[in-house]
DNA sequence: TCTGATTTGTCCGTATGTATG
DNA sequence: TCATACATACGGACAAATCAG
């Protein structure tokens, strides 16, 4: 993935690669690409879309999963959070 | 690497380590020791060699990316930059 | 049941980037 | 300048579980 200094979204911490990918997954998910409960792109397949090693992929989900917007499953795949809705 | 004041190779600043080391790498592109587009030796191995603080290797290869001999990559090491032959 | 493909989990080695004292 | 530590990233290898046939 193409190291963008102008990506939107900030962050504390600088820009990497890693972070990127969380947001653009995360941006993907709003936008519809995978429904609540559905898996996601698989590892390999975000490595080969984004350019990328998969120890990155991997850091980038991670961050999704801390975050509670994705859960992994061991051997199977991540699949999209199903999120409390927000009443404020 | 020993502080040598008699360093054939003057600067414009004060005869240092670092510069020292830059005019190393320049003379041994320019002996052949690494092709143009080739990586150079990492910076790991420079510490070795010269025996300098790794932080002193870093400012011998920014003077050179600065002066547009060679380029880095993140995570992957220095290359030899492709010169433009001079026609003057 | 067996087999092979898929997918995540883990570990290792290499290398640069950044920060601190 | 030096010494050290940690972060970030790439690449490879192998293990373990799952699933389709």
């Amino acid at each position: 993935m193409t190291f963008d200094p102008d990506a939107e979204i900030q962050h504390d911490g600088p820009i990497t690669p890693y972070r990127q990918l969380a947001d653009i997954i995360r941006a993907r998910i709003a936008r519809g690409d995978w429904a609540s409960g559905q898996r996601i792109a698989t590892e390999k397949d975000l490595v080969q879309e984004y350019g990328l090693a998969r120890s990155t992929v991997r850091r980038a989900i991670a961050v999704l999963v801390d975050d509670g917007d994705v859960y992994t499953v061991p051997q199977r795949g991540s699949y999209v959070a199903e999120k409390p809705e927000s009443d404020s």
